[in-house]
DNA sequence: GTTGACATCATACCTTCAGTATGTTGGATC
DNA sequence: GATCCAACATACTGAAGGTATGATGTCAAC
């Protein structure tokens, strides 16, 4: 039988870290905190990583791996129409991106922490690029010049964002959550304006 | 002759704190540090204001409220057709946010510091209140129900949000803020879609 | 004009926390 | 079994947020 995948005390860091992190934001968590809720010291963080700001990265990209692995499931079920994908994507988009752990440690805290371009560069291959996959289809059905794909993928990403964090905000998150999937379709659909039939 | 204005204290503070949190982010700002650039010492803060967190939110009032005027003055000058103010007001409305100021404070460093409740308390009034004014005259035309407006404004604002930040850390600037107006008149353009001739 | 009260700010201090430096241990290697 | 190194604990330092208290000026009232 294969040994168990040796769950290291830098797993149950930064596994500890996504808990606190996403529960209590960035600034709110210690480092000692962390290390103590792994059964840890700090010394044992700081040969780890680099420091408090390296940790809250390795922990950001631990999240984003598991987004990925949901995006990559979500793209390969397929079954809709291609040009219909940017519509329907969104819901999925959300449906992946509408977790604490992603709100609050990819979407708040990420920017102001990381920095905004190490911040683009983690949400590039995953979050934004699975909307510029969408918009490919438009490229390919002349509807979209393909020099917008990457612009308008990274405001369509800013628009998903501030979806996900009025949800997150609305006294019903219920009815949020439809108010803002039906005005995703309209803006994603209003893409699709001069579309073949 | 009337008195001049009486520059207080307080203000003081407050302009070296837009100028220092501006520059170095909120994090890399200690308090002495805004005390000593306006001349004072930290006992000064803590009476003008609650906390760090406070004075950081009075520094972006301050900066909100230059932004309302400018926003005020770009919607009175009006000369656009009621139904193109959607598209042609994505233009003004990076031309306004484009500034250092406004990029740090209220769109990186604001949600992580102030929360996202907060946060979006203060862009209400200003951002997203231009944006929701603009698809009222799409609501006027029957191109978009009413109940779509709030949620639908919020997410163009994210994506506004997401244009200035890719400007602020392209390259080339002055390319990238082509590239981004170019795919905002995609997005807008599209909410347009069964407008009348 | 003296006194007292309050507003405004400086100074001194406390505490927390990020980061560092050094000590300790267990296992691999020869 | 002596050595060496990876992995972590412990002890320490400095910076910074926040507080408590003292100093100063101003104004009102008598």
């Amino acid at each position: 039988m294969s040994t168990q995948p040796a769950l290291t005390n830098r797993d149950r860091l930064i596994a500890q870290a996504r808990r606190l992190f996403s529960e209590h934001g960035f600034a709110a968590v210690s480092v000692d905190e962390v290390a103590a809720a792994a059964g840890l010291t700090k010394g044992a963080v700081y040969y780890q990583f680099k420091d408090k700001t390296d940790l809250f990265r390795a922990a950001c990209e631990a999240v984003l791996a598991d987004v990925r692995w949901q995006v990559d499931a979500a793209t390969m079920s397929g079954g809709t129409h291609a040009l219909d994908e940017i519509v329907t994507g969104g819901d999925k988009w959300l449906d992946i991106y509408e977790t604490p752990e992603v709100r609050q440690m990819l979407l708040i805290d990420g920017p102001a922490v990381l920095g905004v371009e190490a911040w683009m560069a983690l949400q590039e291959p995953v979050g934004i690029a699975l909307i510029a996959h969408a918009l490919g289809h438009l490229v390919d059905a002349g509807l979209l010049p393909q020099a917008q794909v990457a612009a308008l993928a990274h405001m369509l990403f800013g628009s998903f964002v501030q979806a996900t964090l009025r949800i997150a905000v609305a006294a019903d998150p219920q009815a949020a959550s439809r108010e803002v999937r039906a005005a995703m379709r309209t803006l994603t659909s209003g893409l699709l304006a001069g579309r073949p039939a």
